[in-house]
DNA sequence: CGATCATGACTGACTGGTCGGTCATTTACA
DNA sequence: TGTAAATGACCGACCAGTCAGTCATGATCG
């Protein structure tokens, strides 16, 4: 690891500490996280940490825009590049919804609710960049089914967080509650019993 | 508000300050909650309240208590008077569900969802005595609907929390980002959406 | 029934420790 | 060797939790 030149480090750094940033939010939540520990991680000192990003918020929101928006645009993509029946493009997106969170991603929409209660910035950046984005797709998705007489009539704005409600429960029921208890709810029948449901109910 | 004996204050104390500290946390957070200001909420000192709570967790822990637990009891008992079609029962609650909310109730799954990754207790306490129990009453709804012949054949453990995810999504919508932004959510459609298609695609 | 006393609920200044953010100094590259 | 990058000791604000002292209350006694 010495080489590297120092212009090389220096543009690698902003990603690999909010990579570090990510790992520690996921675990111990945004509050209970200190910078000292993320510089630690990101294998530097606190100092340098400052040198990237003038305060811990600001830290946060380069978290969830670079963990994030490039999962949301290989989503777009790969809904884009499907053609076969709408059904199957929904069904193939509740399938890897799952592993769709690796890496920690999962924990940002639970930092988001922590957060965006107060910080008005951040709710309207998530709003608008993720939450409308991610709607649009699965409206999108609805909106062919719909045109091509695979399902019913239906709002599709108001339909689109019904698919996505029960993927959210998943993800953060699985990195809080389900840390601790296997508990009342077992996510991945969940989300069969769902995707069932979900087409069911939209066969016209 | 002169009178009321020093027993009746003491008895009434854990209940006040319980309520003080649910509107604190439901408006601010656990974390950015100080004591002191839940102190100055229920009209008494900081040291007064450790009297009653011994730490801040204590003290989450008896407003989680007292605020849902029986608020989960009345939705049993409705329920448990239901004597109509499945259908309906279903219906009703959803419809209702929103107005559960009231007083900051809705607030309380934000705050195990931040809380409960680092605090087993809180997991276990949340998943055992509200998660099953609530899980438990809609499942119900669902076995008896299939025992009339109302719903087809479902796996009524896995597909409880489906009923539930897009209420939860609602509430969680609306004192979080909902505070900030109109936003691409608007959690009425969505709850008359959800209703609608859940119950075309539980009809045999 | 009035005076005196004992109780314990209540107070708030204080402590010990934490953590975000700063900056004078050191390091190592070009 | 000049300079940009990196460092970590330090600062000040903040806050959960403590405790020695206060005083309204209600019990006891003459």
């Amino acid at each position: 690891m010495k080489p590297a030149s120092r212009e090389r480090r220096k543009a690698a750094r902003p990603g690999e500490i909010a990579a570090a940033a990510l790992a520690l939010f996921s675990e111990q939540g945004f509050a209970a996280t200190r910078m000292q520990d993320v510089a630690a991680r990101a294998g530097i000192a606190k100092g340098t940490l400052y040198l990237y990003f003038p305060t811990k918020e600001e830290l946060f929101f380069a978290v969830v825009r670079e963990a994030l928006l490039p999962r949301l645009a290989a989503v777009e993509a790969w809904v884009a590049g499907q053609v076969g029946p709408a059904p199957e493009v929904l069904r193939g997106l509740l399938v890897q919804a799952p592993g769709m969170g690796r890496g920690g991603v999962a924990a940002i929409p639970r930092l988001v609710l922590s957060e965006a209660g107060r910080n008005r910035a951040i709710a309207r950046f998530y709003a608008e960049e993720v939450v409308a984005r991610g709607m649009r797709v699965v409206a999108g998705i609805l909106e062919r089914g719909m045109a091509r007489g695979e399902f019913r009539a239906v709002d599709a704005p108001a339909m689109a967080p019904v698919v996505f409600a029960p993927v959210l429960l998943a993800m953060l029921w699985r990195d809080t509650i389900g840390r601790h208890s296997r508990g009342p709810l077992d996510p991945a029948a969940m989300l069969a019993a769902h995707a069932e449901n979900l087409l069911r109910g939209l066969t016209p």
